[in-house]
DNA sequence: GGATAAAAGGATATTTTTATCTTATTGCAA
DNA sequence: TTGCAATAAGATAAAAATATCCTTTTATCC
């Protein structure tokens, strides 16, 4: 479904979301440690993700990762493409090149329904609304 | 979602279901063609599925592969997991080791409906399930 | 039995993904 | 203003996925 890095991604927005604020950011060695992946690996995914304004970042003593008020309202889609690239939920399940519900694969219309299932669960949810779910529902990251 | 060898696989088992038989065996080379896949990575794939006995092949001239009529009764399912692993439907979606309904991921109850339902998708129609519907409503491959 | 056509199997090459390392660059604090 | 702690960026390495090639085996036809 995601790629590692997508995955490593979602968790440390996740990570942050619930662990930082702009006046307690987190180093990429802190959230690597925390979520037990490859620490060079994790600040690339979060430097992809600060140059693309997803999530904020400062350089310097007491500097660090972390997300803005404006970051907690994206959406967790925004971030998966960011990563994963944007055709995760449009392309076709069997890597046709054409296919579409004029002339769909044998598994388009079915599948259509699941996929936009996962797609609307992070296209309609902010960060904000899945680190609400984390807190409240004491989740793992 | 899938690998590349996975689509393949799936995609050159329909095709076996509806243009071969046990009298019109076609070779690597033809689905190759037909399905406009790299022919040398098919005909390993091919391999791998008539090796776990879910299709049917026979060397020499006038061989090549096709499906016997257990091998249009199997699963979609059989034929995935043997590609890409069984791990494809059960595996957190996040990555992590620990993900279930005691302890689930910020994804985990949500994702859960919605992959459920693909498997249900890919392990409760045959081949030959498939097959009539493709040929029913001319669907592509 | 010999030629041939096909899959089967093994070895290798290429590309992509994942992971690491090294060197800037920045910003704060003493 | 100098040193340090952090991200940023670039180069490189390792592993996995994708793709190809070559040889062997097997079955069929003559």
């Amino acid at each position: 479904m995601f790629s590692k890095a997508c995955k490593y991604g979602i968790r440390a927005v996740f990570y942050l979301a619930v662990n930082s604020s702009e006046d307690a950011k987190l180093g990429a060695k802190e959230v690597a440690e925390a979520l037990d992946v490859p620490k060079p690996y994790l600040a690339k995914i979060l430097q992809q993700l600060s140059r693309h304004n997803l999530i904020s970042s400062s350089k310097g003593i007491g500097g660090g990762f972390y997300l803005s008020q404006a970051d907690r309202e994206i959406s967790l889609l925004d971030i998966i493409e960011c990563i994963d690239g944007e055709e995760m939920f449009s392309a076709c399940i069997l890597g046709l090149p054409v296919c579409s519900s004029e002339n769909p694969c044998p598994l388009h219309t079915q599948a259509l329904i699941y996929r936009k299932g996962i797609n609307d669960l992070v296209a309609n949810n902010s960060i904000d609304d899945f680190a609400t779910q984390i807190i409240h529902k004491k989740l793992s990251l």
